[in-house]
DNA sequence: GCGACAG
DNA sequence: ATCTTGTCGC
């Protein structure tokens, strides 16, 4: 299973170029749905399994859902995530009948080494308006922002601003928030700080989570 | 060269 | 990401 490194760094740097800061989304009362995506494997399987769901705004109902089980063709390289996560998305993206109008994504969008995170990515190749919304840092300094929720500091590699430091919720560890694609820093953060009620996470990546795992828990017990 | 390293 | 129970704190 040989992969070009080489290949997939130049696809990202293509990736990269196509990416546009510029703010697509519409004005907040014409926003009606926003979706959210996960993917999740069991430990040593070739299996993966992904989830879109798409909730209505402003009350955050769940609209609609979809849902892959297919073949993982990469294992997990750091710096090359959407090349493994990025076909599960888009089947998903393939079997909804509504085309959220923003989609958040569980990872880095441009706060990347090369500025093609799996939102950047996935916003790129869909032409989709995409958030990345990771648990953890990849690249970048930050200063630790105050304890309160709505609290943000800047995420800055090499001069340069990358993305957003955001606690969404008072004395827990923060969000690091990143455009994917067609969005800016300020608009990326406010949607995500208005999709976070009681936890930390947005409930659109809440939803997808729960229902990606629900599948793959019971995928284990059909199969034995 | 060494250590870090989204999910 | 996944393997896993209780436990400390707001």
């Amino acid at each position: 299973m040989k992969w070009n490194i080489d290949a997939l760094r130049e696809k990202q740097h293509e990736i990269a170029r196509k990416v546009t800061l510029t703010n697509h989304l519409p004005e907040w009362n014409l926003l009606r749905t926003v979706g959210g995506a996960d993917v999740s494997f069991n430990r040593f399987s070739k299996i993966g399994f992904a989830a879109i769901v798409v909730l209505s705004l402003p009350d955050l109902q769940v609209i609609e859902t979809s849902s892959v089980e297919q073949r993982l063709e990469l294992p997990y390289i750091p710096g090359y995530l959407a090349f493994r996560e990025w076909p599960f998305i888009h089947q998903c993206l393939k079997n909804l009948s509504i085309r959220p109008q923003a989609l958040i994504c569980d990872g880095h969008g441009i706060a990347h080494p090369r500025r093609a995170g799996l939102a950047s990515h996935v916003g790129v190749e869909e032409d989709i308006i995409t958030i990345g919304c990771a648990k953890s840092v990849f690249v970048g300094e930050y200063m630790e922002p105050d304890s309160q929720r709505g609290s943000i500091s800047n995420l800055i590699l090499k001069e340069e601003k990358i993305g957003e430091v955001v606690r969404t919720k008072n004395n827990v560890k923060p969000l690091f928030i990143s455009p994917g694609h067609k969005i800016d820093f300020h608009t990326a953060t406010q949607l995500i700080l208005s999709l976070c009620r009681r936890y930390r996470l947005p409930e659109p990546i809440r939803e997808a989570h729960a229902l990606v795992n629900r599948i793959r828990i019971e995928h284990i017990c059909r199969v034995e």
